[in-house]
Parts: structure tokens; sequence; C-alpha cells
RNA sequence: GGUCCUGUGGCCGAGUGGCUAGGCAAAGCUCUGCAAAAGCUUCUACAGCGGUUCGAAUCCGCUCGGGACCU
């Protein structure tokens, strides 16, 4: 396997961190030095309809280096771990073609997994059953999914985050659609991929990077943070936007909070974000760090 | 000067003699499909001093701090 990799030469870069610290232009530069273009790893700057509120690249940054996975897809639609796995090998597949190297840039960890180990393949659930459920968990409360499954599908309950309503609802209506357990569609195998990766992390001290985040904030409004949220405020509900930075602004759009208040929350709820990014990369050993705020192209290439 | 109200953990906020409210924030963490999501763990406060009581955040007194009204 070892020499597998090294006889394909391909290689790609995974530019990974917590939101705000620069990977953006670390991953421009990056890929402006390798000749090569980048492939988004970021699941809500796929989106086409959000720009400011997921700091999107800029158009002149979108127009150094060709961007893939950038407002690519609709809020409307579902896009998940799966789906970002099988856009994102067959993208590289595809400018593999052209390029020894690429780069990969994004703080979103499940989609970087999915892409580097490869996510079990899991049924399709009819839109009913998922709604279903969703309504009758809304209607009777976290006991009966416990209940649902504790009785139905015991395999999962014994290892379940028994807890976590997501995650019981995602089992529950993985038998429902197939009358089999979730924990039979996942191998928890890796998959091995005929590239060779390159994870590079950028990291930076909390209080530097709150900073970092305070002030893009107080930029997004200036930017026009708040039309961009009424412009998708019809699809409040979707998953798409349940996002730091919008549902704040629809909290203010109702008239709950206070706009001050909106964007202070925003601030904290994206500190938290970056702190729960951090929690995850900083368990991922295969991560060489570097400080975000020194240059560094030239060791990584090496 | 007088009368009345009030003082709960970083913040908000219930409790009103005995059994660690809760929320937010903070810190740590989990993670195979909503992942900018969802969940878990930790953080035992009652302004101070004295008194009553088997027992006081809860009753009484004084002190200090807030607030309202009166002359």
């Amino acid at each position: 396997m070892q020499n597998l990799k090294k006889i394909s030469a391909k290689k790609i870069f995974i530019i990974v961190g917590p939101t705000a610290i620069g990977k953006t232009s670390f991953a421009i530069q990056l890929a402006q030095s390798l000749s090569t273009e980048i492939i988004s790893a970021d699941s809500r700057q796929c989106f086409k309809e959000l720009a400011i509120g997921v700091a999107r690249p800029s158009i002149e940054e979108l127009n150094t280096i060709p961007h893939h996975f950038i407002a690519t897809n609709s809020v409307t639609e579902d896009i998940n771990a799966g789906y970002f796995e099988k856009y994102a090998i067959e993208k590289a597949h595809q400018l593999f073609q052209e390029h020894d190297s690429l780069v990969m840039v994004g703080g979103t960890g499940l989609y970087i997994k999915a892409f580097c180990e490869g996510i079990d393949p899991m049924p399709i659930i009819p839109p009913e059953i998922r709604a279903t459920i969703i309504q009758e968990f809304n209607a009777k409360g976290l006991i009966w999914l416990q209940t649902e499954l504790k009785h139905k599908d015991p395999a999962f309950w014994s290892v379940a985050e028994q807890q976590n309503p997501q995650r019981l609802m995602r089992a529950l209506e993985i038998l429902l659609a197939t009358g089999q357990s979730i924990t039979v569609f996942r191998s928890a195998q890796k998959k091995q991929r005929d590239f060779e990766i390159i994870k590079i992390g950028l990291e930076m001290p909390l209080d530097q990077l709150t900073t970092r985040i305070n002030q893009r904030v107080d930029q997004m409004m200036e930017a026009g943070l708040l039309d961009e949220v009424r412009s998708v405020m019809l699809f409040r509900e979707r998953p798409s936007l349940q996002t730091v930075g919008y549902k704040e602004l629809f909290e203010y759009i109702d008239g709950k909070i206070s706009l001050a208040e909106a964007i202070q929350q925003i601030k904290v709820h994206t500190r938290q974000y970056a702190k729960r990014q951090m929690t995850w990369f900083k368990k991922d050993a295969e991560i060489k760090w570097y400080d975000a705020m020194k240059p560094t192209i030239s060791d990584v290439i090496q």
C-alpha cells in the first residue's frame, strides 16, 4: 500500500483549521504555487444563496484560482457527507487528469473524513418517513424516540448516544425505511485512496482567533449580511440554514432579540464553533500543524 | 431626615424554614450522513455580621449596597 501511494505521485493538500483563521487565502497561495485548483470542503459555502454569512471567497479570489463545491447547490437541497464524498472524489479524479497536486480547504471535519476515509453507503430515506419521524418526535418527545429504538433496534440502542435525538432519528428512519438496523450498514472500513493525502492544520491562540472572529462578524454586517439573511428567510427551516449568522438574525427579524444581541450571539456562537472544530482536528494525528500567522507555503510543499 | 421595596453563582432567573431549580456564558469532550448540526461532562450560589431554630438563601436585628416614594 505504501508503494502504491508513491507510484501514483498524485497528491492532495488538505488545509484544515478553525473558522476565520485564514484557510482561504492560504489555500489560494498554495494552489498558485502548485498551479492547481481548489476543492472546498465546507458544508455551507456550497450553497449559492449564501455568500456573506458563510465567508465565501471573494470574486477576485474565485477568479484567481478555480474553486469547486462553492455555490454549486441550492439551500433547498439536502447535502451531506455522503454526497460530498462522492462529489469530491469524482472531482479529484477529474482534476488529477491535468494536475499532479490538488488543494482542498475547509472546516467541515466530517466531510474531510468522508473524503479521506470514505463513509459507508446508506440507504436513501423516503422524505415522508423522515418527515413523519420529525413530526412524531416534536409531538411526543425524546422519551418516545428512546422507547422506539430500545425495543425495535436493540443492537443500535446498546451503542447509541441515547440522549442525542438527531442520531436516534437517523437510526429510526433507516430502520423504518429498510427494516434493518443502521448498525448493519456501518462497516467503519477505511477506504484506500489512490492518491496521497497531506493534511495541513492552521492554528493560532484562541484569544487571537476570537479577535479575528469578532472583526469578521462586524465586516459581514457591514457587507450586508442582514439583507442576505432576509433573502433566504423562506428557507429558514432547511438544514442548510441551521447556520451561525443566519439563525440569530432570523430571531432579530422575528423581533425576539435586538440587533446588538443578535450580533453578539453570532460572535459567541462562531467562537464556540471554532472551538469544536479545534477539538475535532486536534484528534487527527495525520495533521501537521503550522502557525497561521507565518507564511509556510515553502515548508508545506517540501 | 422619613417611609417602603430590594440584594441568589460571570450574567439572567425560580425558590420562601429541611431534599444541589433552570437557562446563558465559560472549560473539557463525543462524533458514519442535518456536522456552522446534534449531544455529553464540569462549574453547589444565596451581600456581611449576629440572633431564633434540631435545621435558614428562606424568620428577626443591625451594617453595607441598589431602587421607589414622602417632607
